[in-house]
DNA sequence: AGGAATTGCTACCGGTCAGTATGATGTGGT
DNA sequence: ACCACATCATACTGACCGGTAGCAATTCCT
């Protein structure tokens, strides 16, 4: 996309300025698809709905399905850097899944319009893309599965199978997804502190 | 569909057999809904894979709305079943959210390509056809709430926000959906009695 | 200023697919 | 035997849309 200009200085703020042109283009994709779905939203829908062309997006991005895998990574990357992160720090196990449920939650309501999306459209992806998304839910998992299963073995934690404890809690967190919208009764910073609650109890936190 | 026949005994067995070929047609739609996505799933295919043609198709069914119409039906009818045979029991609020969670959770097992279509589909369901399922869910969480309400005042449960605790009971359980998959390594039972536990102790039943 | 590369638009193509017009075939009633 | 209707296939259409070819405008360097 940015091809090499002579002058450094001047490439990095074209590489700004081009940045902001993807930028805008991928909220119109986010936010069509979102309200419309992937395979309804039309190329010209998204273009217009930033006052510009097919061509402009094409130019911008090669092609439809580049759109839907750069939300879904864009998800998917931040979910695995929640993991990463509260691992990293070696907390004890209760301490360490209430501080992953509640970024994680926190995740899904700031970004909830692309973790729709992906939950949705997951089918549309390009097989590579596929692949590579998958590969970083099964980081995740394991992550996930790290904390449960130090949490059971010290007596933190209670439950019976790792897999099903470790499905259930993402998935109870990533399903806030399908019923948050705003303006929501609650501020996120008390659904977070609800979620966690529950994720804790769910696998028999004491 | 079925005209009026003369006969009524001709026409029952007529009957019959309308309904067959509907039933085979749907369960060809299902599969293949359920493996490449409404949209891209054409009528010819669906008819094809059943060793007919796409004027067989539309000679049972209106259109392709329909088809996808009576899977998101089929699914709500049962899950509103689920809630509504156990609001009339009135057993005591642990008992009762054990058995909706186990009974929701055996059809997320048994019905599981239909959850999933609704699921990923909802969007494309013609406008009174979602309407007619919103309300269906509508009253499901009504039912999910009387009986957390009630646990919660005679201190069987213990959480603080009635909506956020639905929809996580609601979520867990529907969730099962996106990470089952046969052939499974745990029995179906084995599962709902997981979830069951997982349930019980998300709401704090003690 | 002049030229060249970058950036964007107008206009089009090719393929797909839901839905249908028309007619062939079978079946039951009389 | 013959009609009338239900049932289904062949073959078509009309609309839509992702992607692109080719040209216009703008900008940036010298």
């Amino acid at each position: 996309m940015s091809k090499a200009r002579n002058n450094p200085k001047a490439a990095s703020v074209w590489d700004e300025v081009a940045e902001l042109k993807r930028e805008k283009i991928l909220q119109s994709a986010v936010d069509l698809f979102y309200a419309n779905g992937y395979l309804p939203t039309t190329m010209d829908e998204i273009a217009e709905s930033i006052g510009a062309t097919k061509p402009f997006v094409y130019y911008h991005y090669e092609n439809k399905a580049e759109l839907l895998s750069e939300i879904a990574r864009r998800t998917l990357r931040e979910w695995l850097g929640v993991t990463t992160r509260v691992i990293e720090q070696a907390l004890p196990p209760t301490e360490a899944l209430a501080l992953a449920a509640r970024q994680f939650t926190l995740i899904v309501l700031d970004m909830h319009k692309l973790v729709s999306i992906y939950f949705r459209e997951q089918l549309n992806l390009p097989k590579a893309v596929a692949e590579e998304i998958a590969q970083m839910r099964r980081e995740i998992d394991t992550q996930v599965r790290m904390i449960l299963a130090d949490g059971k073995t010290s007596g933190a934690f209670e439950f019976d199978d790792l897999a099903v404890a470790s499905q259930v809690v993402t998935g109870m967190v990533s399903y806030v997804f399908a019923w948050y919208h705003e303006p929501s009764r609650l501020t996120k910073e008390a659904i977070c502190d609800q979620m966690v609650n529950h994720v804790l109890r769910s696998v028999g936190a004491r």
